[in-house]
DNA sequence: ACCTGAACACCGTTCAAGT
DNA sequence: ACCTGAACACCGTTCAAGT
């Protein structure tokens, strides 16, 4: 890697570089280390910018957060609830490293607030009470993260030849008399580790049970 | 650290250690060599029982898994499923670990088949037909997975009194032009990061959304 | 089979120093 | 301020060897 003149450095180019680590060699193989070897300068150059590896997380996270659409404003509530929760979980697929940053590390930045103030504020002017709006909030939110971290996972796995393996293996080993309904629904609950259409049922649930809440 | 002598180690020991050690010193600090200063052995010595690290966080996890209560067989299947997602819930919680090694690492154990089985059976009897009750499991698990995870990483963060100050301070710092929901409703916000009432009401957002499709 | 000990190729981070 | 270089205290894992 050539050295790099000094003050070409900056925390926006740390922050880019390391994204695209994350997204090249996955997210657990990156190390400090690398970054600084993919930018040509020693690993203590990053500490200038920032005070540790978790500070640098939490830059890539609110970076990957700016990257959220706008809420669409003429719309029906429940459509753009369904608009706020597809655009999140569509950021989370095309950088899956998300997941692992949203749930592995505290939110502190502006950018996880973003996406609170979309769906708050559609829920209130829906008609929904300060208590109510929040609950759904976090409800929303931690829906998104779950089912999309187990998509992702689950796409994971099916490139892993050998974790695909052990999974097939394990799913026949299984006895229908212990497991009579894992067994029978086996080919049900492949089709079901991911995709839109399983999003959007769960989705649909939670927007169903709210509908039956609505104030007006 | 006493040597221990041979003959006297076991998958079973090694996992109840490395259980322990997760717990007391946190999932992130946990490791192999630690696991094996602990157990008055060399590092190498444990992997007789474990090809790597990843198959231990395997065995960890599917004995947490093999905890699980089974499904109280008389109630309405509503219910039945609230005391599934319930139990799973307060499994994590009382296992912090156990959300980290069920969203990092693939299921491959027949532990984990044991919840899929209760939450199926449950609903197969309820009447749903196939896709619709493997949609629905997968629906459930990733919110109670999503849900629980969040809950934790809120209260650790709640006991790290840099990380609360952080908060607090990005909090405080947000303009009430910019983010007037998020500003407005910080006090509900705060309330509902976690605890029963928080979880029962997303779940049972579900349920009402679920019941409304009910087959009978 | 069960376990040791040395070694390899890594980590994040501290500390003192240079420009 | 910005960055280097050596050092510290760790990792998981391989490999050859001992019992």
């Amino acid at each position: 890697m050539a050295r790099t003149p000094r003050n070409t450095l900056s925390s926006e180019l740390i922050v880019r570089t390391a994204l695209e680590l994350m997204e090249s060699r996955g997210a657990d193989a990156f190390s400090l280390r690398g970054v600084a070897a993919e930018l040509g300068v020693g690993p203590m150059a990053l500490y200038t910018y920032f005070r540790n590896k978790d500070e640098l997380y939490d830059a890539v996270r609110d970076h990957l957060m700016g990257l959220l659409p706008a809420v669409p404003g003429d719309a029906a509530w429940p459509d753009q609830v369904r608009a706020v929760c597809r655009s999140l979980r569509l950021l989370m697929l095309q950088h899956p490293c998300l997941a692992q940053l949203l749930a592995g590390r505290p939110l502190s930045g502006h950018e996880t607030a973003r996406v609170a103030e979309g769906l708050l504020g559609v829920l209130r002017a829906a008609g929904f009470d300060a208590e109510t709006a929040a609950r759904t909030h976090t409800t929303l939110f931690t829906y998104v993260l779950g089912s999309t971290s187990w998509e992702i996972q689950m796409a994971a796995e099916r490139r892993d030849p050998e974790a695909w393996r052990r999974l097939r293996a394990t799913m026949e080993s299984l006895s229908a008399r212990d497991f009579p309904s894992v067994v029978e629904l086996a080919p049900e609950l492949a089709r079901t580790t991911g995709g839109d259409e399983q999003f959007d049922y769960g989705l649909d649930l939670l927007l169903a049970g709210l509908q039956l809440r609505t104030p007006s």
